[in-house]
DNA sequence: TGTACATCAGTGAACGCGCGTTCACTGATGTAC
DNA sequence: TGTACATCAGTGAACGCGCGTTCACTGATGTAC
């Protein structure tokens, strides 16, 4: 607590070169998992890619799984990032009630894109969290402060909308199951426009059934006189 | 054409044998898959378990992914047979309108349970076959046939209770999607009962949202006066 | 700012294991009579 | 039903590669004066 300039206890010295070689390796690390699998990756080609012989690694790290749990945060919180940036930046343009629950389903897809390096990654790391009890934990954790981190702009976009959502966690946890679930369908058909449209009415209806018209007169009536929401037609 | 007792062509002679070493290295891929992973299983751990050296294994199958899409719609397919049975044996016992859309989600449930095992084995062959034309096919094709076996019997199960499906192929979908979703969910948490139940809530909104009542004048008035049964709020 | 020194980060060679793949061989399984 | 024979299925040894892991060493990087 007496000086702020040095550090106090061992501290360790040259930082940057190791900071560079840490990144570099978690780099390689995230696009050897993408395109070989996390079972297939080795510590020699993760190396290789990265620039690296094989001491370079286990000076840095102590196993491959070591290296993946590393990326897999890294990446996790960098992507939960940039869907909070783009909430932020998207909680500018107000929503209205003249906008339709549409343009909030629009707004969400875009924050929350379908990546299939990223989902092939997830995929595997589920896996194998699966059989890993403090993996586990690691997982279950993050996809707490992914819902914490996404309802609150969510919930106030549906304001602005006119809808109240009593329980935001419990919407949120749905999003998240469904922007997995769907994910899967629109990888295999990328190019099938319907199962992208099924995925965005799957999210209308479910926002629109975890919400409620928000219950205070309003002065300005809607066109549509669609009291029931949910019972609007998925179009196939 | 000629004789029905004796096979024309070549025809391969001993069956026998080597369908049970077939069946054997099948079950020994999907335990090896599912407690080592796909990318982790080796030819000789896989050959070890089923009891066999690695030559029987090349005698098989030409590569261990092979062997791992062999496996996965040997147990796909099962899977597929087991939920068209419970789905059958529940529809014996139909729905009256008498019961309420609860005992319709927890017949569904039971019918399509999540289990660990086929999750990690699942999750790593998406991810692999995302990476593989051909396999990719093979896995939307299954889903297709999966849905396709689902929805009769759901379907009817719901005019049972006097509700109509509109797009049964979208509900089916979104069913699926919602299954994969909140498997992980329920799996990282096995012993949090909050998300079973919201796993339960979440498919009664989607059912919901995707049936209209069915509309013919009906006899017998329901005991609750609720019209709008997606504005029932969540259960946290 | 420059120089001497200490320490650290990554190198590259070495070792050996696990395992994929092949193949000549043997014992099992079916066929013909 | 039994025997002789043909063919097939799985054995087990052999080869070699890829790779995990270790470690003495060297060149890079920071520190002290």
């Amino acid at each position: 607590m007496a000086s702020t300039t040095s550090n106090a206890h061992p501290a360790p010295r040259v930082t940057r070169r190791r900071a560079q070689t840490r990144d570099r390796l978690l780099t390689a690390a995230y696009r050897a998992f993408a395109e070989e699998g996390f079972g297939r990756a080795s510590v020699e080609r993760v190396c290789e890619r990265a620039g690296y012989t094989r001491g370079a690694f286990y000076s840095n790290f102590g196993s491959l799984d070591e290296l993946f749990l590393a990326m897999w945060e890294q990446r996790s919180q960098a992507m939960l990032a940039d869907v909070r940036a783009v909430l932020a930046a998207t909680a500018e343009l107000r929503l209205e009630a003249a906008d339709g629950i549409d343009t909030a389903i629009t707004r969400l897809e875009s924050a929350v894109p379908v990546d299939e390096d990223w989902y092939r990654i997830t995929a595997e790391f589920t896996a194998h969290a699966l059989r890993k009890p403090a993996l586990r934990r690691v997982m279950a954790v993050r996809e707490d402060s992914i819902v914490e981190a996404l309802m609150p702009p969510i919930v106030s976009a549906l304001h602005g909308i006119g809808r109240t959502v009593p329980d935001p966690v419990a919407l949120g946890q749905a999003l998240v199951a469904i922007h997995d679930g769907t994910s899967v369908q629109v990888l295999l058909e990328p190019d099938n426009q319907v199962v992208r449209r099924r995925r965005a009415t799957l999210l209308r209806h479910v926002v629109l059934a975890y919400s409620a018209e928000t219950d205070i007169t309003r002065d300005s009536p809607d066109a549509t006189g669609n009291t029931e929401p949910t019972n609007t037609e998925p179009q196939g």
